[in-house]
RNA sequence: GGGCUCGUGGCGGAACUGGUAGACGCGGCGGACUUAAAAUCCGCUGAGGGCAACCUCAUCUGGGUUCGAAUCCCAGCGGGCCCA
């Protein structure tokens, strides 16, 4: 071989060279902190500058290590936040670890290594993987959920909760003193029921000093935000934990398939409920996909009806409270479902008066106890249900109604009673259908009067009685003249429902947050004082789950961390003697917790006087520019559109309320980029095969090793079970991490699913080949510029830069990439670049491939980083050319096109195109009707 | 079943508020360089017709609105997401 040939490859831009670019400047920008964000405060903090919060979802390290679909998350922040920084914004554009939770619990058991061991180990692989693309996050900031320094904030959040109760008429959250003073002076009282009412004693409320001290404890516990409740769970005794609705298939785990039994524990809760209406209208203020915004308001599911008493017939001395949100159907109720957990059937079963076949209600309550609510909504295996014997009366026209027990009702909603009306509800209907109850028509459609059942509005009909009637009325009149009956009577009134439950918090799991609460020995909570905070997670040995039909929290197993002294705990004396024993809460938050406000704490990670300075947090957060404050823009996972991004509008809300924040919202502007793809194989039954037992035989035809079968190749999400996720570090050594950025950059719009395709790679590598050698002299290795400019270069060069700047700012990094190709094809065809043009271009590449960028960067000879360069200006003169073509069209059909000045009017423009050769051809002098001019567009001739 | 959303070359995808459909990339074909290959560079590449200038058809299907529709409306088919 030549020497020419060596020479000619070693300054050529491989995989090999992007390596040595992309790691030497790594570790430079480490040194040189190139990427710190100075705070208010700092001495090189720098005010006059606008304040840019961007951030990803924070990753979940796992042992499999990152893989290509998390890049999706966090190249485009870095994107932005390169952009927004060379254009003068402070930008905050941290990273962090979600490290608490389930699925690193359960590795740790696999393996028998202790989660801490295994989740440090993951969240350094993954910090490493995510060093290697060069992300501009201010590592500084790190911190991980499982870090007490952190969950000391988180515990201190749930007790804010803790100490707080929701004020429905100032509509907020206030201190529990302030509960407490108003009971005091009695401005308050408490019913029976030992529920705190916003009225004065006196009319059978009581006052404050009527109370025991059991009472108090009990009434205050109905407002507290986080408070203990009795809860069905899914208990299951094998895994040791409580399982979600999701995670119950027929009464066994989805996992391990092992027996769930339904039973009653307590746990804590949040009361979410106090902040439905807050949470539904705050989602105006959001720019956020509405595709989010209405699963949100979906899941709030907030509804209009009424709640109806119906008095029951003797023997039961007791009412059935319903809630319809068709009270206008009313006259149309044939019977009543109540839950197999409602009061009355514990009343029937427990009595003896009547005719009632109690051990077949029996068997039916033991066996609905076990099915999850999942499966009792939904229709599988079809309605099931037994008659209990008891008749309830309808209140409008006092018709005795048979009631029903039916695990199709469930106790969580409502009141685990309802009103079945089968002419007009769909699951009534079947449910009457089956057990042959009547069916009454009470509402006709008005488009159709063939079909009795109908479900939606329409004309009310067979409903009166003397007093009452409401035949005729449109469904909307009717519910209200429905209602306004009731509410006269006493016998109901209109009421809003929400399909949002209260957020069930406990885990019986050891990795999680430990509530900062003990208990005394009459099971009296105590929330501990925030000098007390981090209450840390105590060593374990032993974490597997304890095989038990009792719940038993794992932290249980702790018992010299659980069993302590309420001075030990840090209880003040005023409360609990100091050698009073008391027990440690042994459940554990889930693993949401940590995700809720981690935002916040980026701000001002080291605080170790409050979770975030004021300082720090109303520069980064407060509302600015008609926005709602909170993070800038916020870039995750569609599949956190419910759970994880309400649950962190509600902390946020929480601690606004208390005036610890200054924004209403967490998360202005909300962005979901769209699955990252792949190859899989399905066999003629649909069913995937890992990617590696397939054998490719040709181009389309492929084999299923174990068996021989033919099996079809089809595009499916990347998953571990599919074998078919793609590792970056294959792709980084093959290409280089700046090939990798632009690539998944380019695959398409960042909001769509897109197939990863290795075979395209090579496209974006290829344009970083041609872009380097515009500036770089592949034989020498010396930066290599022409002297003079070219006009047409120039002006490319500025349409560039604008085009680009606007594709970020809209979140379209593929044609930003594409615009910058075409630069540098442009510019290759016609001689290259000057040294000038070429340090504007490596400015409006560097947020793309920050390397390649910054090795031109400082070759053309400038010490900063590119990062604190500015994005250069272009001239908006320079984008419009002095001539430009036109198609003319004859009756929408292009037929010609002319060129002409850019500036020429409407007149001209006729003109020209008139004048044309192949138009007056086609003309041929035939007359013109109308002539229409889009300006720079399109000339449109219509002949008459 | 209800709601939302999408459907453009062989493939990923462009196309501003209705105004030159297919930018850019992959793949394919041809050429240059090379003993040859790789790499690189240049040209062509929606389909059909024509020597050519050009013509016809073409954005899931079928209707509609419009001077003009990938884009707006209606119906249908198919994919995805969410709810049930």
């Amino acid at each position: 071989m030549t020497s020419t040939t060596e020479s000619r490859t070693s300054h050529r831009y491989t995989a090999e060279l992007a390596d040595a670019i992309e790691t030497r400047w790594q570790a430079r920008w480490e040194e040189q902190d190139a990427y710190r964000t100075p705070n208010p405060g700092d001495s090189d903090f720098d005010a006059s500058k606008p304040p840019y919060y961007c951030m990803g979802m924070f990753p979940y390290p796992s042992g499999a290590g990152l893989h290509i679909g998390h890049l999706l998350n966090y190249i485009p922040n870095d994107i932005v936040a390169r952009h927004r920084r060379m254009n003068g914004f402070n930008v905050l554009h941290p990273m962090g670890w979600d490290a608490f939770g389930l699925p690193a619990e359960q590795y740790a058991i696999q393996t028998g290594v202790h989660p801490a061991e295994t989740t440090r180990t993951a969240i350094d692989n993954f910090r490493r993987q995510l060093k290697r693309f060069g992300l501009s996050c201010d590592w500084s900031r790190e911190f991980a959920t499982i870090d007490p320094g952190y969950y000391r904030w988180t515990q201190w959040i749930w007790l804010q909760a803790y100490r707080s109760w929701y004020d429905h008429e100032a509509d907020r959250a206030r201190p529990i003193e302030e509960l407490i003073e108003l009971l005091e002076a009695k401005t308050w009282s408490v019913n029976a029921d030992l529920e705190v009412l916003g009225m004065p004693p006196g009319d059978g409320r009581l006052a404050w000093d009527e109370l025991d001290h059991d009472q108090r404890r009990t009434a205050i516990e109905h407002r507290r935000l986080a408070y203990l409740s009795e809860q069905t769970v899914n208990w299951c005794p094998k895994l040791g934990t409580v399982l979600a609705n999701e995670e119950v298939i027929d009464g066994r785990s989805e996992r391990g398939g092992h027996p769930v039994h339904r039973r009653p524990l307590r746990q804590w809760m949040y009361r979410i409920t106090a902040y439905a209406d807050r949470l539904l209208a705050d989602l105006e203020l959001l720019d956020w996909p509405e595709s989010t915004k209405r699963q949100q308001a979906e899941w709030i599911g907030r509804s209009e009806g009424a709640e109806i008493h119906f008095a029951i017939e003797e023997p039961w001395s007791r009412s059935i409270e319903v809630y319809t949100t068709r009270p206008d159907t009313l006259f149309g109720a044939t019977f009543m479902v109540i839950a197999p957990e409602h009061p009355l059937v514990e009343d029937i079963l427990a009595g003896t008066a009547g005719d009632i076949d109690r051990k077949s209600i029996s068997t039916y309550v033991e066996a609905s106890r076990n099915r999850s609510d999942l499966d009792r909504r939904t229709d599988a295996g079809g309605k099931t249900g037994v008659f209990s014997g008891a008749w309830a009366i309808n209140p409008v026209n006092g018709e005795r109604l048979p009631i029903w027990i039916a695990d199709y009702v469930l106790m969580e909603y409502g009141h685990g009673a309802i009103m079945a009306v089968p002419g007009h509800d769909e699951r009534d209907n079947a449910f009457a259908a089956k057990f042959e109850l009547p069916i009454v028509e009470v509402v006709r459609d008005p488009a159709d009067s063939e079909n009795a059942f109908h479900a939606g509005d329409g004309i009310c009909m067979n409903s009166s009685v003397e007093g009452l009637s409401i035949d005729g009325l449109h469904t909307a009149e009717a519910k209200s003249t429905v209602i306004e009956w009731l509410e006269e009577r006493g016998l109901g009134r209109g009421k809003v429902n929400f399909r949002l439950r209260d957020w069930l918090f406990s885990r019986q799991r050891y990795w999680g947050e430990p509530f900062p609460v003990v208990f005394d020995e009459d099971g009296h909570h105590y929330g501990l004082p925030d000098e007390s905070l981090p209450l840390e997670l105590p060593p374990l040995e032993d974490f597997q789950p304890m095989e038990s039909d009792v719940p038993t929290p794992l932290l249980g197993k702790a018992t010299d961390w659980v069993e302590t002294t309420a001075g030990d705990a840090g209880i003040h004396g005023d409360k609990l003697p100091a050698d009073a024993p008391v027990r440690r809460e042994a459940n554990t938050m889930p693993g949401w917790a940590g995700s809720c406000w981690y935002y916040l704490r980026y701000c001002d990670p080291l605080n170790e006087d409050r979770f975030v300075s004021r300082e720090a947090e109303a520069y980064w957060l407060a509302p600015r520019d008609d926005g709602p404050g909170g993070v800038d823009l916020y870039i995750g996972g569609a599949e956190h559109a419910v759970l994880h991004l309400l649950y962190s509008r509600f902390w946020h809300k929480i601690l606004f309320d208390h005036g610890q924040v200054s924004s209403p919202e967490p998360f202005a502007k909300l962005f979901h980029q769209g699955l990252l793809t792949s190859w899989a194989y399905q066999r003629a039954d649909s069913s995937l095969v890992p990617i590696d037992e397939v054998e490719e035989r040709s181009e389309e035809e492929f084999i299923e090793r174990a068996t021989g079968e033919p099996v079809r190749q089809v595009v499916a999400k990347m998953s571990k079970s599919l074998k078919n996720v793609v590792n970056p570090d294959e792709v980084i050594a093959e290409y280089g991490a700046d090939t990798c950025r632009l690539y998944e950059m380019y695959l398409g719009p960042l909001e769509a699913s897109k197939p990863w395709n290795p075979r395209d790679i090579v496209g974006v590598y290829r344009y970083l080949q041609r872009t380097w050698r515009l500036g770089v002299d592949e034989e020498s290795g010396m930066l290599c510029c022409r002297e003079e400019p070219d006009e047409g270069i120039e002006r490319a060069l500025h349409r560039t830069i604008s085009k680009v700047g606007d594709d970020i700012e809209r979140l379209a990094f593929n044609t930003a990439i594409a615009a910058l190709i075409e630069f540098t094809n442009e510019a290759t065809s016609s001689g290259g670049v000057t040294r000038d043009q070429l340090d504007r271009l490596a400015r409006i590449l560097s947020p793309f491939a920050p390397h390649v960028a910054e090795e031109f960067w400082h070759r053309l000879g400038h010490e900063e980083p590119v990062a604190h360069a500015t994005w250069p200006t272009f001239d908006p003169a320079m984008l419009q050319e002095s001539t430009i073509e036109l198609p003319v069209q004859i009756k929408g059909k292009i037929r010609s096109k002319i060129q002409l000045p850019a500036d020429a009017d409407e007149a001209t423009v006729k003109e020209i195109a008139l004048a044309d050769e192949r138009i007056a051809e086609l003309l041929d002098g035939s007359e013109i009707r109308k002539i229409i001019v889009v300006p720079g567009r399109i000339v449109n001739i219509i002949p008459g």
